[in-house]
DNA sequence: ACAACTTACGGGGGCCGTAACAATT
DNA sequence: AATTGTTACGGCCCCCGTAAGTTGT
């Protein structure tokens, strides 16, 4: 298999079309219906419906693959050309929007007195753009938060190619607007709200898919959806009584016209894990140090990789 | 880049010889040396050294890569083919030494007892070749456990491409012979353990470079390698004296001839995780969800992917 | 001198582009 | 009728095998 080929079938996926895959990829779209025909004829599967194009059973799982597949594939290309050339040291930290959290800044502080000409910068971007980021090298370290149970690692499969850390973790509160019936409660258990409305903020906060997966089977209709990585937003709407949303306890605690209430029931957390490239350049590897140093820290050593 | 390629640079690396690899790919090492002299071209950079064939810096982290995109691919066209032909249910389980509990087997139980005439087997086997069983298909289900701090996940990179789901958690212990001067205490740190002799069994507990890692760099000179998958050999040779281990709290408690001291520090534990292909028959959905609810299951729903 | 990897060269297969064809809206 | 995907065909490139060359032991 050609990667080339696993490339054109992800394009034609996103663009839903032969063409338009072919113009984007500088082929002719007989080039590209070869491709795809060569591709399914291999595997012994339809992998696309056609007009519309729509990936089968068997083409989503490929493309699942196939896009991991091609992540890797670009990690690999960076990793041995920064081998081959190790250009000047700088320091890109990617973060979803509530991983980075006091701790984190330390550290980027850190390294910038240790290191003073540093170029330095941060990006706080959705999961998937960390991810992708660390993978191909533009960013040096990406931190990534997530709602899971306690035992269970953060369900980021395409940066299962990097190391990863687990860094902190945090009780989850429910955020209630301040005049609401059950804000008088001392905790919640998730099981009592199934049928209230949420807002899904799948960026900020942990997406109703994780709150439906952690609770078994529940409902979670959501109310209101909200895009974008912005935290006040979110509180803003939940203030306004649009809704409830499941954020960290420690982003709750300051926040005004709200109730926060720690949710005891299913057994959550919210976790910061730490993922970089695995080659790093003297200030990436002092940024990780840095996170490892810094008080309150959880994390104690073991990486994976 | 073609997989073929990349399986050919992992074959020359296993072999250490162009000819041998090419003898086991069919091609002749006029084939083999063209293709590495074509992948280092397309890379920039020596992957190989000849003469003796090891691999260089640059090709050793290639080499990570290459064997997960392998893999991948695998598991890919594991997942069409099984889409597109659903065979009859089986189930086959694949397990490390010490993630196989009392838990696992009441989940086959029950699983062979919903489904009567399944064909079901039980595999114990290294935590690598788990990996690869579940991503080429051959395992419906793997269960590897492993010594991290608490807040990280297992650092299994091979099988980020499936499933996982935390299972389990569970204290470890230091075992000890039982006239060992410290059998005494109450509890052990691993800092005072540094210089102390240890047994190396990377197969059954955790292996000493997950110590180090864990412990930030502590020396732990291995006294005695132990290859295999049998714990009652390793716990033979902690009671003989030949060294310490580190072992799960609840595999230490029957053994004689030794004495288990709880670990206090650093914060490790034993977790298990549960691996699975994305496409389950009836048989494997059912023994994960009997797992699920096997009693004292700290985990809760989320899963990984 | 031998074993092992590299380079040179010729043949064949595969892949892309052009172009004609088919199918869906 | 227009747009979009498929099939047919021809040329080019890439890749493999044979065979000669080079290098390290």
């Amino acid at each position: 298999v050609d990667s080339r080929v696993l490339r054109t079938f992800v394009t034609v996926a996103r663009c839903a079309s032969f063409s338009a895959a072919a113009d984007e990829l500088s082929l002719t779209q007989a080039a590209v219906s070869q491709q795809i025909a060569a591709l399914e004829a291999e595997l012994g599967a339809s992998l696309l419906h056609r007009r519309p194009v729509v990936p089968t059973e068997a083409g989503r799982r490929l493309l699942h693959h196939a896009r991991a597949v091609l992540l890797r594939l670009d990690a690999a290309r960076v990793e041995v050309a920064r081998l081959s050339a190790p250009g000047p040291a700088t320091l890109a930290v990617g973060s979803s929007p509530l991983a980075f959290d006091a701790r984190a800044a330390e550290a980027v502080q850190a390294v910038r007195s240790r290191f003073p000409g540093l170029e330095a910068s941060v990006y706080v971007l959705s999961r998937s753009a960390v991810a992708e980021g660390v993978a191909t090298g533009r960013l040096d370290v990406g931190l990534l938060d997530g709602v899971v149970a306690t035992t269970d690692p953060l369900g980021h499969a395409d940066v299962g190619l990097l190391a990863v850390e687990g860094v902190a973790e945090d009780d989850l509160a429910v955020a209630l607007p301040v005049g609401h019936p059950l804000a008088g409660r001392a905790a919640l258990r998730l099981h009592d709200l199934v049928d209230a409305p949420w807002i899904d903020a799948p960026d900020v906060a942990g997406s109703l898919d994780d709150l439906r997966a952690a609770a078994g089977s529940g409902a979670f209709a959501p109310s209101l959806r909200c895009d974008g990585c912005d935290v006040r937003a979110l509180l803003a709407l939940v203030s306004a009584g649009q809704g409830l949303a499941v954020i960290p306890a420690s982003v709750a605690r300051g926040a005004e016209g709200i109730v926060a209430l720690p949710l005891v029931s299913p057994r959550l957390v919210h976790r910061i894990e730490l993922f970089h490239a695995t080659v790093l350049d003297e200030a990436g590897a002092g940024f990780v140090a840095a996170l490892d140093r810094a008080p309150q820290a959880l994390r104690s050593g073991q990486s994976g990789r």
